[in-house]
DNA sequence: TAAGTAAAGTTGCGGTTGCAACTGTTTTGG
DNA sequence: CCAAAACAGTTGCAACCGCAACTTTACTTA
């Protein structure tokens, strides 16, 4: 009964405005700093994996990533084996970056969470977890509740 | 030095896909909700004080409002003393819409918190609320900073 | 092996958001 | 008393998002 997404919601544009702010000298703007971090943390990530990860529809990780190719913050190779894939790699003017981005962070997480025990700090992110599983597996059980059922889709008319 | 803000963005998406899925049929989508609840508990409200509340730019209390009006959710009157002010009230329809609203936050919350003792989810809003004060803080002041120096500004109405 | 399906990525579309500039009203201060 | 500042609200703009439709490549299967 008592309501999280108001605080969710809050949160979450917050840190869009404060980011936002923090980063526009960089040239990059507050929904890009996830592939910045996973793409150095794993380069040659392929995009798919950077939606599921990021949590994120496809198509933005398309635009977002284009945007950074043409700052020079990464380039994209199609992968030998598999010619669908692009594989991601950061340039060392990300590898640059990166540190600026954790900074920013940083200073986000400490400001929340400043004052709370460790033992507080631990339960809080552990419970963030559980929800954000069920609410993420709750958005994509709806989009698949959406899709025609795939016995229906052609219909063997002809 | 943990995230929490990957997980309070993914739980954000999540439910912006679930509520505009499940608000479809009454014509809203999920970013309106927030404005049912406080008409419906507050009528006569400003746009600035819905502003304030659900905290998000006042233009886009403007094009919701606009928006909800259209559908006959709403009427919007100027208030009699400062004519600056646009009073917002329900109407009928709001009212019978609003159990469904309330229904769809209600599973929300039911389905994120499930099995979480009182006690549990008691600290984990406690915890929240002085985090969302602090991002809310935070991102107030770092527009402020962007322009001339001035007063505070005023708080909360929830 | 050929047809059908699945997967990765791209693009067009509509909708939401924040920001800045604007209108009109009220308050303030010299 | 009147000009300047503050305030509530609106609008144009650019950016982001999710979705659906599409292309290209890989896999399944019959």
């Amino acid at each position: 009964m008592p309501g999280i997404m108001k605080y969710v919601n809050r949160i979450h544009r917050s840190m869009g405005i404060v980011y936002n702010n923090r980063l526009r000298e960089y040239g990059i703007n507050h929904c890009q700093h996830p592939y910045i971090l996973l793409i150095c943390r794993y380069p040659g990530i392929t995009q798919e994996e950077l939606a599921r990860s990021v949590c994120v529809n496809k198509s933005n990780v398309t635009r977002q990533l284009a945007s950074l190719e043409g700052e020079g913050y990464l380039t994209r190779r199609p992968d030998e084996g598999d010619k669908r894939l692009l594989r991601v790699y950061p340039t060392k003017k990300m590898e640059a970056l990166l540190p600026h981005v954790q900074e920013v962070m940083g200073n986000w997480n400490s400001l929340l969470l400043e004052g709370f025990s460790e033992e507080e700090q631990n339960k809080l992110l552990s419970m963030l977890e559980v929800i954000t599983d069920r609410a993420t597996k709750a958005a994509h059980s709806t989009l698949r509740s959406n899709e025609r059922p795939s016995g229906e889709k052609g219909g063997e008319i002809l």
